[in-house]
DNA sequence: CATGAATGAGCCTTCATTCAT
DNA sequence: AATGAATGAAGGCTCATTCAT
């Protein structure tokens, strides 16, 4: 998600001083890591494709040299955003510890990616809203996600839970780091600790053998 | 939320099917009706200002006698579907019956609420996210809400909790019922009856003295 | 163009806060007052004509049911402002006295009266520079104005010039009373009061007799 | 002032009318050129972007390209307007030839400038009158306008004269002109010969070693 | 006479996208 | 591969004016 280091000129003539480009696809990287801090600053409807392009470097026509559309890129920065999130994830589970820790880390992690990105997330639900095709490829995510929190749980040899029990506290889990990350829990005078500890309870106990009821 | 049906002279001669000269009240109330159906159907940035008036059976310069601008009508539609929903849990809590029934009523009645109004939910969002005055208006609805969750546990002599709790729960009710009102939940190939008797589950226990940990 | 005073209604019922409204002259007038004043503010197409209505007290429908439509409100005003400075400066050859006496009564008069209405003037300028219709009315109103000069220099005995010396004065006076009304001649950093002297000068020179060249 | 003759690829085929991607200069030129045509034909209220752009050969967008908004083009033709009259009046005066001479060719210039775009001024006068930014921007013209004359003067060794008669004159000329130009000499029934001639005589005198009072 | 809700044409401006170079 | 001037459809919003009451 970072800004991959411009590679510079082989030396010689330089026309304008505009550094020269290097492969597509340091291009297209530059292109998508400029609109998701463009998206995640302005909102997806806040943010111009010339504008984009010009963050990265590029003129207006290269967008659209590497990208069919405005919608394509933000799936396209979206789809990475996901990504990074759950390799993070799968990082701390790897990491090993007590439940307790894992759960920590899990939280502390979530919460920081959707706050450093809460834009971007909102640019993306802004579009899934209003567009069919950003929608199927939201679901497409949604199914991946799925999938690595069942494969995560296999690996984990943790006692089998429902997929709807794994849904649930994963759409909890989103939804309370997006009410700390863009300010509700602040403004709602809560103390964001406690909400937080709630939240790692919730995620220790689906890694710990299903209490009975 | 539902529009109004309209007042008219006493039957009798209607030259066109125009609303012409009703009350204020009446014209701002269809006003914010239809947008209500607009944005849900097309979105925020899907729906045209010109649109709604005309669907509201007005001309395009009647709409900005009632509302400044266009974030406004859809902070009207929001309020209004706020205060609808709160007062259907309201009225829920009220009608009594065991806390697995109260439960139930709740679930059912957010669920019916989002299900019918996801696209002005989710434009409300996109809105948010790009307008620092949106932001300030859905901020302080939510500080109401959570006002009215302390109120309704208060009159309920249910033994206190936590407001984190509280709000951990509220985020829990609301975004379970997008996914499974925005078909979240089907994609995934969830069952839908199982997500939703968590849901109950967790709202029953909030309603009943908290277990001991 | 000084508002005229509500007449009261007689007394009885009052349906709303409304004062009952009196003969259409006084009501035309008021709306000339508060049409010269919202003009003088804003200019002729930063006023409304809904506006105008409402700050005379009236529904935007009244409006035009004493005008056709906007431009024929801004020549109405115009029409008095120039009757009103014509007055004065007839009132101001009849007080008697020396020429420089009566030079520096006109010149402080004129001056007064274009500070008060500059935005009014330039808003009659602005009109006909883009309409026929005012143009004539314009042109019109000026060859009053030089008639009437004709008509002063007769009865004030003093020796003929050439009318085309009186116009050019007339112009100086007119062009030079705006630059010091509307700021001008302080943004020039000139003296204000050696550009007045000036002007006195001149008219002094017209009344008194020619000077041999 | 004049529309600038298009620099197109040399001869051979063009498919369509359209100056297609000219140098942004070239543009803004085109630009200016047809805005300057537009205002002094209809008036800064009466002409709208979207035709100055087709009348220069554009689309709409291209127009927003070049400009933030409609008053600054009409700023820019004003500014070019008011260079090229001052370029014309230093060429009378460093042409040599009598006193009378070199008034004759200055009155004859501003008469002729101030005829060919009355409208233009009349436009930029009813923007100053509406608009603080564009007042500004007329202050500015002007003092460097008087800065002009001053060097002017000097340069022409001519004896000093306060700032202040300068400005008069100026003023005078300037509206003078105006009437001229504007048809209010005709409509008044003046010698428009006569008229000219006082201007000159004045212009002359200020060259001229003042006269002793 | 006065009201005031409603009209609707039209303007300014934006921005995703194209294409000749 | 990159440029960047140009496009043009479309949308938010205004305001002079009308008309039923």
């Amino acid at each position: 998600m970072d800004r991959p280091v411009t590679t510079h000129p082989p030396a010689g003539r330089r026309p304008s001083g505009r550094p020269r480009r290097g492969t597509p696809e340091e291009t297209r990287a530059r292109l998508v890591a400029a609109a998701a801090t463009a998206f995640n600053r302005s909102g997806y409807h806040g943010t111009d494709s010339n504008r984009i392009a010009r963050e990265a470097g590029y003129a207006a026509g290269t967008f659209y040299k590497h990208f069919p559309d405005k919608r394509a890129i933000l799936l396209a920065a979206y789809e990475e955003w996901v990504g990074a999130e759950w390799r993070a994830i799968e990082a701390a589970l790897a990491a090993g510890g007590t439940r307790d820790e894992v759960a920590g880390r899990i939280v502390a992690l979530v919460l920081r990616h959707h706050a450093r990105w809460r834009g971007l997330r909102s640019s993306l639900a802004a579009l899934v809203g209003e567009d069919a095709e950003a929608r199927r490829f939201h679901r497409e995510q949604r199914r991946r996600q799925l999938a690595l929190l069942a494969a995560i749980r296999e690996r984990a040899e943790v006692p089998p839970r429902s997929a709807e029990e794994d849904a649930v506290l994963l759409f909890t889990l989103e939804r309370v780091c997006d009410a700390v990350a863009n300010g509700e829990v602040r403004d709602l005078s809560l103390r964001r600790g406690r909400v937080l500890a709630e939240l790692r309870r919730a995620i220790a106990d689906a890694i710990r053998p299903p209490r009975p009821r």
